[in-house]
DNA sequence: CGATCATCTGCAATCGTTTGCATTCAGGTC
DNA sequence: GACCTGAATGCAAACGATTGCAGATGATCG
């Protein structure tokens, strides 16, 4: 059944302007809270501006003033196809972004870029939808980042620095905290401990190199060992841990790459009848709000995302304002829960 | 250090007429592919734009067309003063109606009311930013819905349908699905079942009436009590739990309204040398993706959120077309996992 | 009383597209 | 050759705001 639709359509500047026998410019001028409109007046007008309902039009507005205060915040899945935007880490960094961002009275377009075909970023900031583009991880898009950030400054991407790159990007310091938590495998007694994750990652490689850095500084080094699954999902993880239960190799101790997979493995480790961490222990990478929850709680390394949030809005907003701003890495910081053993729990 | 930013503004259709030696008009047709442009033409001035990385302007081309080609996903907060967009729930069904939505071609709009005060939604709807609003939950905003509903058609909510009600819902079967997960309960030999979570807002309000409807048509009727945490936070629940663990209340099973306060009820329960499922069951609301896996794994109602955000994208287009669309109640499932013990894990 | 000045207001151009209407031109017909 | 048809193109007016500039108004001063 067809409807008539909304009745009214909305005031515009105009009809407010007429209601107050003035010019839309003075009416304009008043809503901007410009000197230049008498006190009494421009009290007048913002009260029959409110009396109608009026609210400027964003979209005229912002041709008019060339900018949107939009920011775009994209995340490419060169993996998982078809996938949601499920994973939880992007989840809660996109919950603390738009916080900063909103609070800045910016609006949030959400991108979600599947599978990325190579000019989507110059075309989304051409398409002058937005003031900035902020990335969430640079996945398998390195060489187009590079490209446009050439030429377009307000772009910020959460990652990890590679050498000579010319974007602007804010990570953590993933060597160093994936040193701290294997450090603290190799302190609790652990022999055998196996690098649970995708190393051809930028972010995933950083903390291979930790971890391998973790292994030679040990008083007796210990033996290197790692599996590869096919994707960062709770279910190929699972899957892959299971069948590294089932082969020969012996270990004691799973380094996981990211906390989504080392709670999979937790799982997949119980399931097959042993023990964490009495058995096995484990830790993980993210401190994701599920990481205090899951059971038994994990032992992981924190990335305050909220912090990092903050520290890629920031830059944003310089460089929109047209200044420059470098790179940075954020410290990681080992939260010990009980996943590892050695510990009761915190909180 | 002042960056003397982008060197090349962004080409506009008025340079590909040029480099083309035809009017703006001639290239904008090409560009919609407009039977009144010859062939040849079309292609030729279609090259002359891809070769120029000319994009057309949305703000203008919305402006000019009076629609934005944009959705506003709302996530009211009246609870959680500045707290983070952190739900799990939230930002699961955030996940997938960006996915509905980008497919089809249509952008997300994030906005983040908090606190929510009496006109953000007029305001919302006036400043002409996007052609529909979904709110996420309605919280305690009912009568504000309900106000603008009545002149603004492209507003859909996820929530409980009230009586009397004119805005459009996509919603669980709330009742139907508590009652499941009591009687399942019950069946199991459970006889004091805790009812966990706020009556008050107006889902939970209906999953309590789905666990006294179940306790009454238990073959020997079963006495009710719940207690009530002030927020359904993972940290106001656990200590509530902790609480009542210490209180003389006994109890030899939980239903709790969400599943992160289940998660955070077995924490406590689990803390408190008790274990569950053997001495205390839990059951839970949502399956989030978290109840999987967390530990034991939670026997939850399922709420399909993809089929949700569907039905919500689809009720959103269809009044953007302008014809109308009823609410709709989605069923919910039972999901048998391992916290209330009686069976094995799934998967 | 006229000149000067400060203060306020409105005109009109602009932002980059789209589209109704008029116009142009080529080709065909009588 | 005058006339008509049809296809292809351009002109110019929107869309709804902002703002430089000029003009109006009233007050102040010599």
């Amino acid at each position: 059944m067809k409807n008539k639709g909304g009745h009214r359509a909305p005031a515009k500047m105009a009809d407010v302007a007429t209601l107050a026998g003035v010019s839309p410019s003075t009416v304009s001028r008043a809503l901007a809270g410009s000197p230049l409109v008498a006190k009494k007046k421009r009290e007048e007008i913002l009260k029959l501006a409110r009396e109608a309902g009026y609210v400027v039009n964003t979209t005229a507005r912002n041709l008019r003033l060339k900018r949107t205060e939009t920011i775009s915040v994209v995340i490419p899945l060169a993996h998982e196809a078809s996938q949601p935007l499920t994973d939880p880490f992007f989840v809660e960094m996109l919950g603390y972004l738009a916080d900063a961002i909103t609070q800045r009275g910016f609006g949030v377009l959400l991108q979600k870029i599947v599978p990325p075909m190579g000019d989507w970023l110059p075309r989304l900031v051409a398409s002058g939808r937005s003031d900035g583009v902020i990335v969430i991880g640079q996945s398998t898009e390195h060489a187009v980042l590079e490209e446009v950030a050439a030429y377009y400054r307000p772009l910020v991407v959460w990652g990890a620095p590679t050498v000579g790159q010319n974007y602007c990007t804010v990570g953590t310091d993933n060597v160093g905290g994936a040193t701290k938590a294997v450090e603290h495998l190799i302190r609790l007694g652990r022999k055998q401990i196996v690098f649970f994750g995708d190393p051809s990652l930028p972010e995933i490689g950083l903390r291979y190199e930790g971890y391998l850095a973790a292994l030679e500084n040990a008083s007796r080094p210990l033996e290197a060992r790692h599996i590869v699954p096919a994707h960062l999902t709770a279910e190929t993880a699972f899957a892959a841990m299971s069948e590294l239960l089932r082969s020969d190799i012996s270990f004691d101790a799973v380094f996981a790459a990211s906390d989504l997979i080392a709670i999979s493995a937790i799982q997949a480790i119980t399931a097959a009848g042993k023990s964490v961490p009495h058995d096995i222990a484990v830790a993980g990478f993210d401190d994701i709000a599920l990481a205090a929850h899951s059971n038994p709680a994990l032992t992981t390394v924190r990335q305050d995302l909220e912090l990092g949030a903050r520290a890629i809005v920031e830059r944003m907003f310089q460089r929109i304002a047209g200044y420059d701003a470098a790179s940075v890495t954020l410290p990681a910081d080992l939260v010990i829960r009980d996943s590892c053993g050695g510990r009761t729990r915190d909180s």
